[in-house]
DNA sequence: TTGCAACTTGGATTCATTCTAACTGAATTG
DNA sequence: CAATTCAGTTAGAATGAATCCAAGTTGCAA
């Protein structure tokens, strides 16, 4: 499971970190391929333990530094759900969280237009909103998910 | 503010509590009280100090284990934002949330239930959820609040 | 080369929450 | 009526995610 950036991605992440000020390391590379390599949502824990895999030296204090950064340009999201330890996921299209209570595990859900755009018309006057957090707590059937 | 419960609020904290096997206790009497005198959506601290104030020998402790067991009950619910301390809600009616994050308050959103549908139906087949969480953030033009 | 500023590091600290073990008090049984 | 039981309460200790801090690194710039 040790693997870097593609180009693309290494590029990519090098416009957006410039683009809020701030520099492209080998510790942050690192964070955020571990978060591209598996996109399970997963804890800082977890990425640290990935992460530690290519970059024994890695700190903790790090990972929280790399995942505040990423979030604080808009690279990746926070995922919380009750008080359990946050999870980062790297998919920054419109979607929704559906965690399963079985497994723990969370799902991407695409978000239509249509429906955020219902949801932004329940607002009251005078409240305006720019996050929308949804998030779905059930059961579902996995499907095995080969990829990956 | 030190206020107890009318007898109608009583009853229903009675009913609802016997149904899941628990009973009524003074100190449960007082935390639920705090929560309908003020519906601000208290953090365990603040329904601590509250409910201090009419009976100044209650534990912590022991407002976490009511809230707890008012919350398995579905007498109240709990309300999460990102990693804040949760906050407890009386409002038994579906709404979500509005975080403002000038003054932190959080205000409740009538959801009407065409959104609610309108919601489920984007999860993909297989995936069954009975719990909705709906969270804005934003700026709010406060009506200074009156009453309560 | 020196200086600086951003970044990293490990360890200490914070703080909401949970746990634990002793206590209370009301109901139940002998 | 005692004795037992059992849910509920209590204070303080423990936990654990996240943050803070002060001491290193690193790379770039003057």
């Amino acid at each position: 499971m040790i693997q870097s950036l593609t180009d693309h991605d290494r590029e990519n992440l090098q416009e957006v970190l410039s683009k809020g000020g701030q520099k492209v390391t080998p510790q942050r590379e690192v964070v955020f391929s571990v978060l591209l390599a598996k996109r399970d949502h997963p804890t800082v824990d977890e990425v640290f333990t990935r992460a530690r895999e290519s970059m024994p030296g890695l700190s903790l204090a790090t990972v929280y530094n790399c995942l505040e950064t990423f979030v604080s340009c808009g690279l990746v999201r926070q995922v919380n759900h009750e008080r359990e330890p946050t999870r980062y996921c790297p998919n920054l299209a419109p979607h929704a969280h559906f965690r399963d209570q079985a497994t723990g595990r969370v799902h991407d859900i695409e978000l239509p237009p249509e429906v955020i755009n219902s949801l932004r018309s329940i607002l009251p006057p005078g409240f305006d909103s720019d996050v929308i957090e949804i998030s779905f707590q059930g059961r579902a059937q996995e499907k095995t998910d080969h990829a990956n």
